[in-house]
DNA sequence: CTAGTTGTTCGCCTCGCATCGAACAGTCTA
DNA sequence: TAGACTGTTCGATGCGAGGCGAACAACTAG
């Protein structure tokens, strides 16, 4: 109570915790990879270098609140790493780590697209 | 309005509606396997024969109100079929035709037991 | 220093999901 | 026919996930 009522939230520059994939669950992991707005941070991923894209350069349709949190729920999923860059955060899939964890999983998320891709 | 206000519910014995692999997205294959105790229904089923194993025959902590949603889930999901035998509904593991729709998938959750398995 | 950018955290709200008990509908067995 | 058994549906409940705006911290650029 130093300062009446104004919460002092943690510094955010704490450096980003990083779950490895040899410690997930694999239910951690399917349920990561169910959402519609992780999925496309995902694939966007995967389609550019490590090391590329700061959080804010991803076209998903949320607010930068709802974004970090996705950010959050994929580290803890194994499924990226962050580093901090100046202001900016960077991000790279953790391509073989998490395929030597859950084999052939990632890859099914990236080629896979949509049901019924095919014509009627 | 012909008992008072007891609704009168649809018959149950209608066929259970399934829904083929082909027909299902990436996502609602991920939710439905990212549920401990649908993961659970999918392993035990996988250690049976088609058609051998009732709902009820399942070793998982929910009542059977629970466990008919779950059934339900894993149905729309494309993961299982079921069949009416007698006042019985038995289920099989629809493993080829989800194996096709998402390759490698049913094979990581069937192998795939807790993270950190072996010693520190 | 001042202002803009980037991303996290907080508080709050709104849904959706998992669960249960109760009621019900079939089926099977005495 | 009565009763036991199996599974679905309804309604209510609790809880967590996802969303937003606002405030904040760190860094960058002028």
């Amino acid at each position: 109570m130093t300062k009446g009522n104004v919460a002092a939230p943690a510094p955010h520059r704490t450096p980003p915790e990083h779950v490895h994939p040899r410690d997930v669950p694999l239910e951690t992991a399917l349920a990561a990879l169910s959402d519609p707005v992780r999925l496309a941070l995902v694939r966007e991923l995967a389609a550019s270098d490590d090391w590329e894209r700061t959080c804010g350069s991803f076209d998903v349709p949320v607010r930068k609140a709802a974004l970090s949190h996705h950010f959050a729920v994929l580290r803890s999923a194994g499924l990226i790493e962050q580093r901090d860059a100046g202001a900016k955060r960077i991000n790279r899939l953790r391509r073989a780590e998490f395929e030597e964890r859950f084999p052939g999983l990632l890859a099914l998320v990236l080629q896979q697209q949509a049901p019924g891709g095919g014509p009627e």
